[in-house]
DNA sequence: AATTTACGCAACCGCTTCTTC
DNA sequence: TGAAGAAGCGGTTGCGTAAAT
């Protein structure tokens, strides 16, 4: 017995949204809230399925949204955090208050992207084009591969027991960051340690939904400076330590931490020529 | 001015995850 | 504990528009 559709197909609006939708869908949640996505159309009187009103609602309706060009700490920011999680857009979106998954999505693919490829950066693996040329036997012992992508861990080609193993992953990552590192191959000293960080909590909390009116303005930057944390990564050139290690520190009431992977080098290249030296994940929480 | 091509973005689809019973 | 339903997520598609020819 399968599963029964969402909706109802027939009878349905497809495509663009009129002003009219857009007009029902706003007033009823409004005067009723997010609800079950499921039978708000009917409730509203919309011809549409419910995940198309929800999907209308989050992405070009919500009175929260910032619309327009994104800045270039946006930019930043959003390349940080593919760098270190992939194509978790949902994850970078909450990074980024007033952005959709779907805007950030989409602005990667048509502008990000091309524009890593244009300096020579892989824009999946974020290394450079060209330092993947090297041939794996040239790699020295002290030519340690580090990195902090998740992309592996999100293999969709991934099956069975592997498949088992990166749902157990997921479900770390969501508490903590794996930062990989991989030794050269055919070496006898060869190591691929992943180092989890439970500490560094990836819950999103910077962006208060927009009708939460209980949060005053204090109450908002409190949140935020509570959950403020950087984290580190240093350029290779400078670091000497083999390990990664997570570190918290406690000043006075409001806890700002840093997690120092000093080691992992790769991602501390300049990211659009910014010279970034650290990637500020702010709000990306340490308990 | 007409046609073609490229691009950007809104929306859809299918799969996964979460929640409830 | 597992099944079913609901919600969420990310990849992909297709349309509208700007740019190029």
């Amino acid at each position: 017995m399968g599963r029964s559709p969402c909706c109802e197909k027939e009878h349905m609006n497809k495509g663009a949204w009129t002003k009219e939708e857009d007009e029902r869908l706003v007033s009823y949640i409004k005067s009723h809230g997010e609800g079950c996505w499921r039978s708000l159309p009917r409730a509203a009187g919309l011809l549409r399925c419910g995940k198309s009103c929800r999907l209308r609602w989050i992405n070009y309706l919500r009175p929260d949204l910032k619309r327009g060009n994104f800045t270039r700490d946006e930019d930043e920011v959003i390349i940080n955090l593919h760098s270190l999680i992939g194509n978790k857009w949902s994850l970078i979106a909450a990074r980024l208050p007033g952005r959709t998954d779907n805007e950030i999505k989409n602005y990667w693919n048509t502008h990000i992207k091309r524009k890593l490829l244009s300096k020579g950066i892989d824009p999946n693996t974020h290394r450079s084009i060209n330092a993947g040329k090297v041939s794996d036997s040239k790699k020295t012992e002290d030519q340690v591969v580090k990195d902090v992508s998740f992309g592996s861990l999100f293999d969709k080609t991934e099956k069975s027991e592997e498949q088992k193993q990166n749902k157990k992953q997921k479900q770390n990552l969501i508490n903590g960051l794996v930062c990989k590192e991989e030794r050269v191959e055919h070496h006898p000293a060869v190591v691929v340690q992943e180092i989890f960080c439970p500490n560094l909590n990836l819950e999103l909390r910077i962006s208060p939904p927009w009708h939460n009116k209980n949060h005053d303005d204090h109450t908002r930057e409190k949140s935020i400076n509570y959950t403020a944390s950087r984290l580190y990564v240093q350029n290779g050139m400078e670091s000497s330590s083999d390990t990664a290690k997570c570190q918290t520190e406690d000043s006075s009431s409001i806890s700002h931490s840093s997690l120092d992977i000093s080691s992992i080098s790769s991602v501390g290249y300049d990211f659009l020529g910014l010279n970034t030296r650290f990637m500020d994940l702010r709000s990306l929480e340490m308990n």
